[in-house]
DNA sequence: ACCTGAACACCGTTCAAGT
DNA sequence: ACCTGAACACCGTTCAAGT
């Protein structure tokens, strides 16, 4: 708030008119910022998994840019076009791919929050090195944690820290997909 | 870190003295309460998957009394002996349930990630009832979405919003248990 | 060596007072 | 009606000075 009416050469208290709170400036901002995702060129080749792949990496990145947005996302969703316009066209690739009417609903709401939460995570760890501290601190604690007791942990040890943040974001996005086709919601019918 | 000094009668700088930052106290803190997980009764009864989603669901019932703590273990995770207490509870059902090791490597840090964000976004919710302005925003702007122009968005309407936060994070869980079940991780071989 | 008072450099939000 | 200066009530972190 204090930042940006310094941009505006105003006061904080002048945001007010325009805005109730931080939550509702983050949520139009990153509304505004979704305008980076393409959703016209998703149509460039591949299925409709690849395709949701696309839509919700460039989701991912625009985030990426921006922690503190990504982190105030995770709780205050925007609500603007670009919004509405991200949401259809997840929604319209999930039934694409024949996924039941209700369960595309939960399933995108879960696909989002997957990106969001992964970009919240990993951009704030970038941007703040003193995060990294704490996967340091685990990296060491896994290493040094003792067979007889964690026979799975010394097992697996640095498997637990493989891997790209792009291919482990792109491993959940499957996950989620596979998981979405195969898994019926709660109670009878799940139109 | 003030409101805790006080609590200790002193200055919030004497707590530099036993931790680096907010962000190691938040997981060493987190790492005690995750004490509360009861890693024992787990084997009450029911398959691996339910007994999965059991130790799931009270990790996150945790995190769901301590909000702030929530939003913070996205980003510093803990290392403490109760948090790899849990990795190996959780890594040791995934291998019983014969999901492949590299995988299962993977496979619990999004399942762990799903429910620390789910307890993220809905504790802060109830906590700050001012989030929720944002929500009820979203829900009307999907009921005003025209149908011409975003027919999903018409088509499934409230449906987005429907279900319990206990509904949706069970069926969220068994999406990611499917999901890990049937994706095989980017790379040859996937042991 | 261990601890801490006081200060530094920030926040978001409110509200009485101005134009 | 629309805007805002100034204040309120907070933060996390540092560091010189104390015991």
């Amino acid at each position: 708030m204090r930042r940006l009416a310094q941009e505006l050469d105003t006061g904080p208290a002048s945001l007010y008119v325009y805005v109730r709170n931080t939550a509702e400036l983050h949520a139009a901002v990153l509304d505004e910022l979704l305008g980076e995702v393409d959703l016209g060129s998703i149509r460039g080749g591949g299925d409709w998994r690849q395709q949701l792949v696309r839509v919700l990496s460039s989701y991912t990145a625009v985030l990426f840019e921006h922690p503190g947005l990504a982190r105030s996302a995770l709780v205050a969703r925007p609500s603007g076009p670009r919004y509405l316009e991200l949401l259809e066209a997840l929604l319209a690739l999930l039934a694409q791919g024949g996924v039941p009417d209700g369960r595309a609903a939960w399933g995108v709401d879960a696909l989002l929050q997957f990106a969001t939460a992964t970009a919240a995570e990993q951009a704030t760890r970038d941007a703040a090195p003193d995060a990294q501290d704490e996967i340091d601190a685990l990296v060491a604690a896994v290493r040094g944690s003792c067979a007889q007791t964690h026979p799975r942990l010394a097992a697996l040890g640095d498997e637990l820290f493989s891997g790209t943040g792009q291919d482990r974001l792109a491993w959940g996005f499957h996950v989620l997909i596979n998981g979405i086709l195969q898994t019926a919601r709660p109670g009878a019918t799940d139109r």
